[in-house]
DNA sequence: GCAAAAGTGTTAGGTGTACACCCATGA
DNA sequence: TCATGGGTGTACACCTAACACTTTTGC
């Protein structure tokens, strides 16, 4: 039997395309680029790369990332895969969309120079080319469902946090206020948060506690069947 | 310029493979059918199929799930994208997984002979090719999300269907028993469903009345901000 | 008349939500 | 001392979950 199993079928061009997320000063902000070939060279768009034959989809993803952040240990997900027919009017490419989300203070600004890139207010993002503005609308769906299920928000913050930023950046992915006193009720009945002795001054002149994630805590209390809702 | 844009890159098969889902006796079903070709032929596989060059990615699926099914109108939604590198060990081809939820009665089993399928209760699907038991796993995960917020157990049931029916496909959902009055209350306080004058008394002597769901009136709920949650 | 499934309400406990004031501090 | 954001508790409404008996009818 030859090797060759699928002669009589076509092959396509397929890439990744990043929804980067970040947060600062209570907004959401998205890592949109400029495209620097043709077809559509020169308008606004999302990180992507095409898969090499040696990479699996998820390496594909890690090493956009890399290449436009420099930052490892993404939170990453898969979105879902685009195919219309016409979808990049430059040849036929089947996309798989992939949302990242990072701490910002992790990102040098440099980068920005070097990719023609800019972080862009979510609410403020503007026509990007062929299906990522649908993409990036899929994203925001999907992830105000897993920010609810999933403590997936110490993605966008610093190691050390505190309750208000927290609280402000739940507010950004959900797009309405929410009670404080709800909300820190909530938070640290769950127990997966760590008081530290040290205040942030920098919002306020009396300074508000830094808290930690504690993965371990969490991770233990999955196992014993418990879930993160917020 | 040239109309071939990404000559420098790499071109792969994609196929789609389809996890259709069926309902009777109170229990799920999963369409399994022998692999016709090689690699792997003969072992036990889902419903696949390559895309065309002219077909989008959702009407590779409604090709797929017409082939094997003979059904159209089919409800189903995309579960991921699978695309490690040796995952079909014949050449690399990346994976797009549709699941879909079949009323069986629309189903003829002649079929089954055609294709070398047959209807596997969910719980007792053996080795399947590739990364298709891992595939199956994620559409299950999914199915309980959706069917506890979308209302699309109905796609798994006749036009006309009893509430003991319904409840118990959402036991089996869920894998668990759910109480009678309790379930019988919410879903009738949405005011989605319409109740028949006929009776089923296939299953008792008594009879259980029929329901039909309203889509129309579901639709209208949904403008008004209101949401499906069983 | 009896077996077998369909159908029906109430209550208690828990969860979500709304709400207002004091505190700590730097300027 | 005052302006600013940080931090705290309670009461009520609502929703969820538990629970048992009657009805219908074919055999």
């Amino acid at each position: 039997m030859s090797p060759y199993f699928y002669r009589e079928e076509e092959k396509y061009y397929v890439a990744v395309d990043c929804i980067i997320l970040g947060f600062k000063e209570g907004k959401l902000y998205l890592l949109v680029s400029k495209r620097k070939f043709d077809p559509r060279r020169g308008e606004d768009t999302l990180m992507g790369g095409f898969i090499k034959p040696t990479e699996s989809l998820s390496e594909t993803v890690k090493r956009v990332l890399y290449e436009y952040t420099e930052i490892d240990d993404v939170y990453m997900e898969q979105v879902g895969t685009y195919g219309s027919v016409d979808r990049d009017e430059g040849e036929r490419v089947l996309s798989i969309a992939y949302y990242a989300l990072i701490d910002l203070e992790m990102f040098d600004e440099e980068l920005c120079e070097k990719y023609n890139a800019r972080w862009e207010e979510l609410d403020k993002v503007g026509k990007l080319i062929f299906d990522h503005n649908l993409m990036l609308r899929d994203t925001i769906e999907m992830l105000r469902i897993r920010a609810a299920t999933k403590p997936i928000g110490f993605s966008l913050l610093p190691e050390k946090f505190t309750l208000p930023q927290l609280q402000t950046l739940y507010e950004a992915i959900y797009q309405k206020p929410l009670d404080k006193r709800n909300f820190r009720k909530k938070i640290l009945e769950m127990d997966i948060l760590e008081k530290l002795d040290e205040k942030d001054k920098s919002s306020s002149k009396r300074g508000a506690f830094y808290y930690t994630f504690n993965k371990e805590k969490y991770d233990k209390l999955l196992e014993r069947g418990y879930y993160f809702s917020l």
